[in-house]
DNA sequence: TCCCAATATATACTGAGTATATTTAAGGGC
DNA sequence: GCCCTTAAATATACTCAGTATATATTGGGA
């Protein structure tokens, strides 16, 4: 399968990981702003243009796993069960994660420091959001086409907007809560009765539509 | 009342209003990104460092009513009726600033500048998120307050993530269904459509607890 | 071997934002 | 009016992310 690589794209493939695992090296060290590219350049023994070649921004270097959230979101509404509705659907996910103890509801250990290191940086925020908002606009088309509506329909991107917003509060205050009483298992009780909640929420409004 | 501010105070405004100024008509002419503070400055005949001295952030210049918005959605919540929900507040402010054709729901004219120069910037968009944010964690607090409950606590945080939610879709869609059909009318119901379904999800939501 | 294309690199630039020191001008006490 | 304090404006020099562009290097294919 894969293995089939020419050298170029594994020597490619290299330079990149380098970059990358030099770069999570030293924002763990010293925090994501006070990391110059030019230190992270040097440190992985590249020129500075190579780097911004494999990550057009700074910030691609933290978040580089964009891609498999979103595909997890959207393979639980398009694979889910019968008389499962998209929006309950993202509900169900919500708690297979947490019964499968999934890395990406981990509370303790990277996910604790990636967070952090996260929520110090302005940089880092603001391209969180961007990702939120990105995330929304696709979940919209991915409920319209579940549902067979239309692309662009309101009630899709309310939903969208209404699930996203649960999930985030879920998160925040679950790590809120853990970081206050280290008990993992409250952590994720109150992270899924905030999904229960929101998620209801979000049926109720699209109450006879055909994402609930 | 604002009559005895002495003539420091008044020549620093005067210079604050010129900046202001300068930027939108520079802004209005160009865009936000194409505009340099160094030209901003210059076409104010200020120093540059001024500049800064008023406007933390380029963005600054361009979003100057934060506070005011912040305070009529609090002040709707604070000063609701007897018998009325926090979160039901919420929905009759919509409605109360589409009877009455306010500025902030307005589609035509300045505004739709104000909305096209936002949504063609990065950095506009990334400024719009941010105080999306601050304004969500800040309802959080006022909602929590009006409703007696415990400031953080989490069920404030959720009503407070799902009004913003409804109201920035709503925002949106109404927006876009206006620069579709210019139907000023029909922008509006759109608008208070997403609004009710929204707030009837939150209600539902926040069911049994202070909030709804 | 030679040629093409992908990757890496060097150099020079733009523009936002910061740090700091200096100048200018307003208000207050005498 | 004069002096002193302080706020505001300014000048200068810097950092750093990101862009543009030209050149060098290297692997793959003919």
């Amino acid at each position: 399968m894969d293995e089939k690589i020419d050298r170029r794209t594994r020597k490619r493939l290299a330079t990149r990981q380098s970059i990358s695992d030099t770069a999570t090296r030293l924002f763990l060290e010293r925090g994501f702003d006070s990391v110059t590219i030019d230190e992270i350049a040097a440190a992985a023994d590249v020129g500075r243009m190579t780097v911004f070649n494999h990550f057009p921004r700074k910030e691609d270097m933290f978040f580089d796993r964009e891609e498999e959230i979103q595909a997890l979101a959207f393979d639980a509404i398009r694979k889910r069960g019968p008389g499962v509705s998209p929006i309950e659907a993202t509900r169900k996910l919500a708690h297979d994660l947490v019964t499968q103890d999934h890395e990406f509801v981990m509370l303790s250990g990277d996910t604790s420091w990636f967070i952090k290191t996260a929520m110090a940086s302005e940089a880092l925020k603001a391209r969180a959001r961007e990702m939120r908002d990105d995330f929304t606009r696709a979940l919209a088309i991915v409920l319209a086409d579940a549902s067979n509506q239309p692309t662009g329909d309101p009630n899709a991107h309310l939903a969208a907007g209404l699930i996203v917003s649960t999930w985030n509060v879920a998160f925040s205050e679950a790590q809120k809560l853990f970081d206050c009483t280290r008990d993992a298992g409250e952590a994720k009780r109150c992270f899924l009765a905030v999904i229960d909640r929101g998620i209801a929420g979000a049926v109720a409004a699209l109450a006879k539509t055909a994402y609930a």
